[in-house]
DNA sequence: GCCGTTTTCGGCCCGACTGTTTTCAGTCG
């Protein structure tokens, strides 16, 4: 059983979180933290580098310590270190970190003073009133402690809301900002500007001439539920839904080090520091500073200036490469929704699609784009009411009787088969062969090893007919896991095959992830973007996939459609040729002339 | 525990806010 990077920078976290609650030094604390997350987006595989005899302490944030670290894990699967720390502090004691107004202090005295090592017995005793008479504590901690375990209980434990959720409550909440005396400008920092998946909280930037107006207006906005801090720059209100809103308000001129500093990722920002520090600058959200004297900060593009970098985008600062990026001057040129040209992945009232093929059609159309992929189920999916071969005959001529009517949209005759548990494809080859575009996905037998699972996709990827790999890892962020599949294997054989990965922009899967859309882009496999749209109104799902497609560095180049109808038509055909002629296997992404 | 334009030891990002304290520790982002 081969140990996964995931699994190595899951164990150093885990170590790192014990260590700090036993008062560990805490830049020993950071050493684990950074190494678990240079591990988690490394692209190569640990597992293979130690096998192959290559020097783990070339990798950032390793040296021999964590090389010897991460060779016994990958050999034994487990951290010796780590399963004897766990003899002294219960692992329980971290969830007790999560609860607000907890850290890894308070923790430890916790466990030490009254033997609470679980949020149950933290909850019996903050409710008995023992926890305010540690030394430390108070009656408000104790009363916070309550507070937050009851909002977790409604919220589900650490859980986090969807981008699209997110985007929904913000929109009023920024037009309501505009509306307090004296604002100059309102802006959300945060994950949610760097376009995160899913959100643990709001950050909001305001500038304004009336400080004390603004964090009055902030606070009294009808959806607030509970106040938690109100300082004169900074103010913290929980919303009714549970989601935890910070505002800070800024002077004009030191907006975009605010800006910067509040969008973070902090791994980001703490590079950025770091920089600064090296030539005598200390950056902080108020603005760059020598000495004394502020010398930037009116906007970001100053303050990266200040550290002799180029402006670089919200969505890369992760610090998972975009620096060393833009010093080579190598920053990706972003992909927008502008650059979409159509859609490739939709269904209609046919199946399981609430809006008919015409509808379809022209809503495309009013967004701009050339084509649109209908693409039904398959006779697989029963529930979905999915297409036998003589109902995707018919739906190929409803098709083609539309094309003949329709201007300025082109609608590709396509379908979303089933790829079944041996590989093979649910519908024959003689009628995908009538398609202009076949994307195959996984829709059941979710639970086979992930052997299994990654030779099932693989095998269906030789398939002539083949060309999209629907959804790759059917995760539903937040309800069900990814299955178990070797993705990095399935992006290898997409280059080999000529396949192209999916990345789909329904706002609960957004998967392909940002950092398996890197690795493809990296390895030179194009990616489609897609809605998936089960409705008209869920054409407009794009923009999500567009900005997951940001995080994981695409450009317009590494993404297929991007192209024109006739561009993707050439290359689809001469594709497809390739594949049904026996010869070699083609790679679209090649002949698509994808570069990186 | 890592790292090196302060290079094999000494430093490692920075400030606001709260609560529990009488000057600061802990947490948070």
């Amino acid at each position: 059983m081969p140990i996964y990077n995931s699994e190595v920078a899951r164990i150093f976290d885990e170590y790192a979180d014990l260590l700090e609650i036993h008062g560990a030094n805490e830049y020993r604390v950071r050493a684990y933290r950074t190494a678990s997350r240079n591990i988690s987006y490394l692209s190569h595989n640990l597992s293979d580098m130690i096998r192959q005899g290559e020097d783990l302490t070339k990798l950032p944030g390793i040296a021999d310590d964590l090389a010897g670290k991460i060779t016994e894990i990958v050999k034994t699967g487990h951290l010796s270190a780590l399963e004897e720390l766990k003899k002294t502090i219960p692992e329980e004691l971290i969830k007790i970190t999560r609860i607000a107004g907890l850290g890894p202090k308070r923790a430890y005295r916790l466990y030490y003073g009254l033997g609470i090592s679980s949020i149950r017995e933290l909850e019996k005793a903050a409710r008995e009133g023992n926890i305010k008479e540690l030394p430390g504590f108070g009656i408000k901690l104790e009363q916070a402690i309550l507070d937050d375990i009851e909002r977790r209980g409604k919220l589900r434990e650490g859980r986090r809301v969807l981008y699209s959720a997110a985007e929904e409550i913000v929109q009023p909440l920024l037009a309501y900002l505009w509306d307090a005396k004296g604002v100059k400008g309102v802006e959300v920092a945060g994950s949610y500007r760097r376009g995160v998946e899913t959100v643990g909280d709001l950050d909001i930037l305001i500038t304004s001439e009336k400080v004390s107006d603004a964090v009055d207006h902030f606070t009294s906005y009808d959806e607030v539920e509970r106040v938690i801090a109100r300082g004169t720059t900074r103010s913290s209100v929980i919303l009714r839904g549970g989601l935890q809103v910070d505002l800070r308000v800024v002077p004009e001129e030191s907006y975009g080090a605010a800006l910067h500093y509040f969008t973070g990722s902090k791994a980001h920002s703490i590079a950025i520091r770091k920089r600064g520090v090296r030539r005598r600058l200390k950056i902080n959200e108020y603005g760059v500073f020598k000495g004394d004297q502020m010398i930037a900060g009116r906007t970001e593009e100053e303050v990266y200036a200040r550290v002799d970098l180029p402006y670089i985008e919200p969505e890369l600062r992760e610090n998972r490469g975009e620096i060393e990026a833009a010093l080579r001057n190598n920053l990706p040129d972003l992909i927008t929704l502008n650059d979409i040209r159509g859609d490739l992945h939709s269904h209609t009232n046919l199946t399981d699609g609430h809006s008919s093929l015409e509808e379809m059609a022209l809503a495309a159309k009013k967004r701009g784009y050339e084509y649109l992929a209908i693409t039904e189920h398959s006779k697989r999916l029963t529930v979905a009411h999915g297409l036998n071969k003589a109902r995707l005959a018919e739906q190929i001529e409803r098709i083609d009787s539309l094309n003949n009517q329709l201007n300025g949209i082109i609608v590709l005759k396509s379908i979303e088969v089933d790829i079944l548990e041996d590989g093979s494809l649910d519908l024959p080859d003689d009628i995908l062969k009538k398609l202009d575009l076949v994307i195959c996905s996984v829709h059941h037998k979710f639970n086979l090893p992930r052997e299994k699972q990654t030779e099932r996709i693989i095998r269906a990827m030789h398939n002539p007919y083949f060309m999209i790999l629907g959804h790759p890892t059917g995760r539903m962020i937040d309800e069900r896991p990814p299955y178990d599949v070797d993705v990095e294997r399935l992006i290898k054989a997409a280059k080999e095959t000529g396949c192209i990965l999916e990345l789909n922009s329904q706002p609960e899967r957004l998967d392909l992830d940002d950092i398996y859309c890197k690795m493809a882009r990296d390895m030179g496999v194009m990616v489609a973007i897609n809605s998936d749209a089960h409705s008209t109104q869920e054409l407009d799902f794009m923009h999500y996939g567009v900005i997951q497609g940001r995080r994981g560095w695409l450009e317009p180049k590494n993404v297929l459609n991007t192209r024109s109808w006739p561009e993707l038509k050439k290359l689809l055909q001469k594709s497809r040729k390739t594949l049904v002629s026996g010869a070699a296997p083609g790679n679209i992404s090649e002949k698509i002339g994808a570069k990186r």
